[in-house]
DNA sequence: TTTTTTGCAAAAGGTTTGCAACACG
DNA sequence: CGTGTTGCAAACCTTTTGCAAAAAA
């Protein structure tokens, strides 16, 4: 247990810090983040959406699926993540790590930034010309997993 | 097909090396691309051919540009960049470096690729579980330039 | 000539948007 | 109750595809 991911997370702070009203769309979708080991797209979300609701909840629509992912990477509780597929992914913005993606069969593993690659950013930031700062950074390592050997 | 290159690299041997014929649309497309500083995305491509061919020659379609760049990053001629753009970009795959990319302008600056990334690459794939070896990574830095400051 | 490549047009995703109805605070 | 949020459907944009015509080897 809580080797990456995975910490307690209040959804309702969360989203009235950010100044969002507590809507059922916002926090299933948060809810679905704050359980899923992995990234997620937005066709992920809203299929998972369907299954928990199948009961007696009503459903919500992919529009609002697209529009609160939208809005939570601006405000920062999701980040977007390039897996080289053909839509975009997000995962939840509290916990600083990267994934090796099996570039066959789409196998994820995370693993966590460390020290080493913080001091190497850096560098790379000071020796630039044009910034001076940098607010994130994409680092996804893309091979062919030991399965699909 | 007798262009005169004007960088260092031969497009007619390239593109025979990895089995292609040799067509005015592949050696177009791979001169934007020698000629080019950026990456671009298959909309510049076409546009730069537009502008080229304003004279006599005939248009090259947009469906020959996405080809053509798919083809070419299979046969690893092209590699596919994340830009945190709408579209795909690529550029050439002939030398080593990522990106700092503005988020406001889409500013880029290069910077290269040195030991230190590439050993700390190695760790983090000796601490793999499920991978023993990888092809290749993304690593683009993105923030605010001086300019947009 | 044979095989590959291209143009065209149509369609296929994935994502966004306008607007009216709805619900949170 | 007022403003922010959602559902719906249509539009949008980038990319892909089938097929016949054209070009390369």
């Amino acid at each position: 247990m809580d080797e990456i991911c995975h910490k307690k997370i209040d959804i309702g702070s969360i989203l009235k810090e950010k100044g969002y009203k507590v809507t059922e769309a916002r926090v299933s979708i948060l809810e679905i983040f704050s359980e899923s080991k992995l990234p997620l797209n937005a066709e992920d979300i809203y299929k998972r959406l369907l299954k928990n609701k199948k009961g007696n909840l009503k459903n919500i629509n992919e529009a609002t699926v697209y529009r609160t992912l939208s809005s939570f990477e601006k405000s920062e509780i999701l980040k977007k993540i390039d897996l080289r597929k053909d839509s975009v992914y997000f995962e939840l913005n509290n916990d600083h790590h990267h994934h090796l993606v099996c570039l066959k069969c789409g196998e994820i593993e995370d693993f966590k930034e460390n020290k080493d690659m913080e001091k190497l950013l850096e560098k790379i930031v000071e020796r630039s010309t044009k910034f001076k700062t940098i607010k994130e950074h994409s680092l996804e390592l893309f091979g062919v997993c030991k399965e699909c050997k």
